[in-house]
DNA sequence: AGCACGCCGACT
DNA sequence: GTCGGCGTGCTC
């Protein structure tokens, strides 16, 4: 048979939006599967590559193309469906293929070393082992107990050593430099498995109706709003959609926004289903992502809880996705490569022909218009799961009040009775740290940020000025940093600041803080989530983390301190964050039997959009919003996407806008408004510019960016500015 | 993005 | 005389 001349299409983990051709490796293989793992020299060092296919002929004359050094693996890391779904994926986004192939393999892959796991480390007896005295430990309890464990089970790997204690790897260190233990390779480990130990639900009738109307459509592409409000029992529906896949022999993805959310997820199925469930986030190890990825790959975890870079997970006989808390901002990549999670699970869904379910309480704009139009079919749960009464929720007019450090004294009165009945208070305010502004009271100048065009936020705890919006920290200077006087007064309230004085109001009650200052540490926030479980908090004073998704049933007060700030701002997604947070938050009050409270302090209280809120519901809130969107031509009524620039001398990246707006306002396809400083112009030392582009059709916008994305590789702006593109973006910073 | 090569200032 | 600054150019 004549050799016919053909090269090696390979996607290079590059910032270039272009695959690279490689002449076939020297040992001369059997060509890999599509999707397969190779490696490549590049420039002077060799990376990895994945292999997209054979091509008959390259733009590069051969003599200048090297040979692949090497197929890393004899299966391909990527099915044609999801080498299909990325492809797709890096147009859409307007994102070299590469690095987005890159990205969705787990962290490990990314190493030549690291191969497929098809072997586990374990450890077992040696012969000497084995007839060493019971008693030659016994001064050791964590070496008993490995003992004990390798004498029953034989031969275990590090997980089930690892219920042996807390330094089980120190014993299995001194047994093996005693000669009694030592290292073999074991078949690649099953995923654990739990018993189920808790029976299906009795469904409501909007339940009932969900799971049938989603089950009949297994087997189809079909996307479906779960719009249920809090407390109405979508995790349930959840579950028993997820027993039908699985009686099917189908696995099931399931994708949270927070890393957060999945813990208690993971209970609850584990608690219901006998069959493998694992979870994929970055909370994980590299090798424990890698060994849980394989499991899906390989069919032999059933059921996937993820974060968004789940939505990458092979699955060879996926059957359904559930996008939980479909709304989440969090399901956005908001750096490097801009996906939506929620997107592409669609066009997996689309693709893999199976249905998808959006889960939420408060649906995005996109989502609710597309259930308008009847591309998504919309199922609602209303009902509350117990009978649980919707809570009642008043507007606290505070324009003339006299408030005690950002708390109102009717809510502090409000608080009173709850309290006294041995019910828990959720105070919530969106900004963390003690004071927001430290201001000087003879020059009216606050303390700035000495790299971002940003106010420091006063920390008490550790005494320091924080930026939230760099990380820079500095010590409180004692006089003013404009005039030298020393009379830098802490204007504005942050949790910290209110946790004190709930302390002050409320001595006998016990306070409990929840922001990301004090749940840093692995753990920190499961703990303070079962001390409010447990009660053993009356108030608990939080940012959005308290926000989502945790249920607390002894809440039945929640103050909300300062929602005003979505009404102002200039970003137009800004007013539909705010009526996403107010409903999560409200839906902590009253879940069980007591009717919940919600109190929002507030100097609109005329506001049209917050009454709309208030008195239809989010439903009603939400259309006016759609109307807005409407006329004014902004997403989900047009497709937008920002280029951005950012220098470190200003007018650098303003100015490179300024050249791609000449080229790019000349587009009949497209609406360009003339580019201009970002909302916070210097952050981190770098002066940031954006260009705002929309167009009525996405494939009109993604062939102009990827011009644009070309123009930009190829021109030597490298050193001036530094610049990306985001289509669909979901906030403007 | 890395990481070279490539021409102009302060050091053993 | 070199070491090294980061400006521009390439990666099959």
């Amino acid at each position: 048979m004549p050799h016919s001349p053909s090269y090696y299409r390979v996607a290079v983990p590059v910032p270039l939006s272009r695959h690279f051709d490689y002449l076939p490796p020297h040992d001369n293989p059997p060509t890999p599967a599509p999707g397969t793992r190779v490696l490549v020299p590049f420039g002077r060092g060799q990376r990895v590559g994945i292999f997209l296919g054979l091509s008959n002929d390259s733009d590069v004359p051969s003599n200048k193309l090297k040979a692949v050094s090497a197929v890393l693996d004899d299966e391909p890391s990527f099915d044609s469906a999801m080498l299909k779904l990325l492809q797709w994926a890096a147009r859409y986004y307007v994102y070299p293929v590469g690095e987005v192939l890159g990205q969705a393999l787990p962290t490990a892959l990314r190493e030549p070393e690291q191969s497929l796991v098809r072997w586990t480390r374990a450890w077992h007896f040696t012969e000497a082992g084995k007839t060493a005295p019971t008693g030659a430990t016994s001064r050791a309890p964590v070496q008993s107990k490995l003992r004990d464990h390798l004498r029953q089970h034989g031969a275990s790997d590090a997980a089930a050593l690892a219920t042996c204690g807390k330094s089980w790897r120190d014993a299995l260190k001194k047994l093996s430099e005693r000669g009694w233990v030592e290292e073999v390779q074991l078949p690649a480990a099953a995923p654990p498995t739990s018993e189920a130990s808790e029976e299906a639900l009795a469904l409501n009738d909007e339940q009932r109706v969900a799971v049938e109307a989603i089950s009949e459509h297994l087997g189809e592409f079909r996307p479906f709003l779960l719009d249920g409000v809090t407390g109405s029992g979508k995790t349930e529906v959840y579950l028993q959609l997820v027993q039908r896949c699985l009686d099917k022999g189908q696995q099931v993805l399931v994708l949270v926004p927070e890393i957060g959310l999945t813990p208690q997820l993971m209970a609850r199925f584990n608690n219901r289903f006998s069959e493998p469930v694992v979870s994929l986030h970055s909370g994980l190890s590299d090798g424990a992502r890698l060994q849980h990825w394989q499991w899906a790959q390989r069919g032999e975890a059933r059921v996937v809880i993820g974060t968004r870079s789940a939505v990458f997970t092979p699955l060879p006989d996926l059957g359904l996705i559930i996008i939980d808390e479909e709304h989440d901002g969090s399901l956005k990549q908001q750096d490097s490569f801009r996906y939506h999670g929620r997107d592409l699970a669609l066009v997996r869904a689309r693709s893999a022909e199976i249905p998808i379910v959006l889960g939420t309480a408060t649906p995005s704009l996109e989502t609710l218009k597309n259930a308008r139009d009847g591309k998504y079919t919309l199922l609602n749960l209303r009902q509350r799961a117990g009978h649980a009464s919707p809570p009642s929720i008043e507007l606290l007019d505070i324009r003339r009040s006299q408030l005690h450090e950002g708390l109102s004294q009717r809510l502090i009165d409000a608080m009173r009775e709850p309290l006294s009945k041995g019910q828990q208070v959720l105070i919530f305010l969106n900004r963390r740290g003690f004071a927001p502004v430290l201001m000087c009271e003879s020059c009216g100048e606050a303390c700035d940020c000495k790299r971002c065009d940003a106010h420091m936020t006063w920390h008490r705890s550790d005494g320091q000025l924080h930026c939230h919006h760099c990380g820079g920290q500095r010590p409180l200077p004692h006089v003013c940093e404009h005039c030298g006087e020393p009379s830098l007064n802490q204007v504005g309230q942050g949790t910290q600041r209110i946790e004190d004085e709930l302390r002050s109001q409320f001595p006998k009650h016990r306070v409990l803080r929840v922001d990301r200052d004090n749940t840093q540490r692995k753990g920190a926030l499961a703990e303070s989530l079962e001390k409010a479980h447990k009660g053993e908090a009356d108030i608990l004073v939080g940012t959005q983390m308290l926000a989502k998704g945790h249920h607390f049933p002894k809440v039945t007060l929640v103050g909300v301190l300062d929602m005003d700030g979505g009404l102002y701002r200039v970003d137009y997604r800004a007013a539909e964050v705010m009526g996403q947070t107010l409903v999560q938050v409200a839906g902590r009050a009253g879940r069980a039997a007591d009717k919940g409270k919600v109190v929002i302090q507030t100097r609109l209280p005329d506001n049209p959009l917050l009454l709309t809120l208030l008195r239809g519901g989010y439903a009603p809130f939400a259309d006016a919003l759609l109307q807005d969107r409407r006329m004014s031509l902004w997403p989900p009524y047009c497709r937008l996407a920002i280029v951005r620039a950012e220098s470190t001398t200003p007018g650098a990246g303003l100015q490179l806008l300024e050249s791609i707006y000449g080229t790019l306002s000349k587009e009949p396809e497209l609406q360009c408004a003339p580019p201009g400083p970002a909302p916070m112009e210097r952050r981190a030392g770098r002066y940031r510019a954006q260009l705002m582009i929309t167009a009525d059709s996405p494939n009109a916008l993604i062939n102009q960016l990827t011009r644009l994305r070309h123009y930009l590789e190829s021109s030597k702006t490298t050193g001036v500015a530094r610049w990306n593109i985001e289509v669909d973006p979901v906030d403007m910073l």
